[in-house]
DNA sequence: TGCCTAATGTACGAACCGGTACGTTAGTCA
DNA sequence: TGACTAACGTACCGGTTCGTACATTAGGCA
């Protein structure tokens, strides 16, 4: 992701202690996400870095919180992307659909974070549950989400009674799925989710899903 | 899931093939969810079974094909479920409704089949591929979708041009990711989306949202 | 009833893999 | 410039883990 492509020098040793950390986080981002966390190997790491594997016990002290760290890492560049996200300028409807469109193709473009994620999952979360980091950072995403929604109840624009967490956990679970399973479900149902020719139409799918419920009649509860 | 608890004949060794393979079967399911496929242990499997490792060779082959009977049977469950699918004498909004409340329910009540969903993905459905069973079946569930969604296009009460893939994509897409990212969903915005106390507050919302989605009238592409 | 084989159990091996003990060097600063 | 330490490399260990060679027995059937 940020490594450097330094030509290796031949015959010296290389001191640089943020690069080498870097690049062992580098690799092991995309080996956790190859093969999980189990089916990662230390070794292979390693091998894939200008360093060896004592480094990686050097700055992480093991596996498990080389994990905790690279997680650490993938949580940060969206939350980095979040903070950046623009559309409170627009009028509640488009604003959630352009906020629903970024979601997606933040997706779409980080297939390790989704592949992580998963994994994550798969072991119930432990690795955040002991980091600080991640336990502290919240979701931007979500504080503008609050406000869009707050704004379009209030016009009268949208029907009452959604909550951001929940509209939050629908766009998500849309553009997740479509990456997560996206192998499962084309082997199943003969449809690649995230073929390029299709992504305009679930692009557009999604927005109009989140408008839909939005903007829908409900009977009261 | 199929296990028949026979008390242990002391003394005894006990000859059945049927009931070996299922329980191998039924611990297998177990441990693969539990921990991945790569942190799942053969040896673990064969503690729990009141048969020994040489049998989960004797049967299977493999862990690899292990796997991938555990697969064949989680989906013939599911499978099986879809073909007692009984909506089409309602109407279609009431049917499609129908039909997403028990995708909703089937989720829920089988957390170690999105397990194994979510790490069969994590290992790009190699298994499913190589599995000429998992190859064949199709789903039930995408038939019934197809003829509601043909019914309500024809009567107006759908908007027209709405694909059942995509519409089932749709209803699992939410269904799968609930309980899928039921740990870094809680861990990172506090929310447990599996809460009980929640549960028909999601299921409701879900049918909301593909009947919005239905029901919305739409710009023309 | 004796035989034949499917089904089962035991014991073990070899490779793998996370982790570490120990030694070395580059760069900085007094 | 020399010494001190952060940064790095090598070699190896010990437990784990998938898989198997070999021995054994239950139970159906001729």
């Amino acid at each position: 992701m940020t490594s450097v492509d330094e030509p290796a020098r031949p015959g010296g040793r290389i001191r640089d202690a943020a690069r080498t950390r870097a690049e062992i986080l580098d690799v092991a981002t995309q080996e956790f996400a190859r093969a999980g966390y189990d089916g990662a190997r230390v070794d292979e790491i390693a091998a894939r870095t200008r360093t060896t594997k004592r480094m990686i016990y050097y700055y992480f002290g093991g596996k498990e919180q080389l994990f905790t760290a690279v997680l650490e890492r993938a949580y940060g560049v969206i939350r980095e992307a979040e903070q950046k996200l623009d559309v409170e300028h627009l009028d509640p409807v488009a604003a959630i659909r352009r906020l629903a469109e970024l979601t997606f193709d933040h997706h779409e473009q980080h297939p390790d974070f989704i592949r992580l994620v998963s994994i994550e999952n798969i072991h119930g979360a432990e690795h955040i549950a002991a980091s600080e980091e991640l336990a502290r950072i919240g979701s931007p995403a979500l504080d503008v989400i609050r406000r869009i929604l707050a704004q379009g109840q209030e016009s009268g624009l949208f029907t009452a009674g959604v909550d951001a967490v929940d509209l939050h956990a629908m766009i998500s679970s849309f553009c997740f799925f479509r990456v997560s399973n996206r192998h499962t479900f084309g082997a199943l149902f003969g449809r690649d989710l995230v073929d390029p020719a299709q992504r305009e139409h679930y692009r557009t799918m999604l927005g109009d899903m989140v408008i839909a419920y939005l903007t829908a009649e409900r009977a009261a509860d």
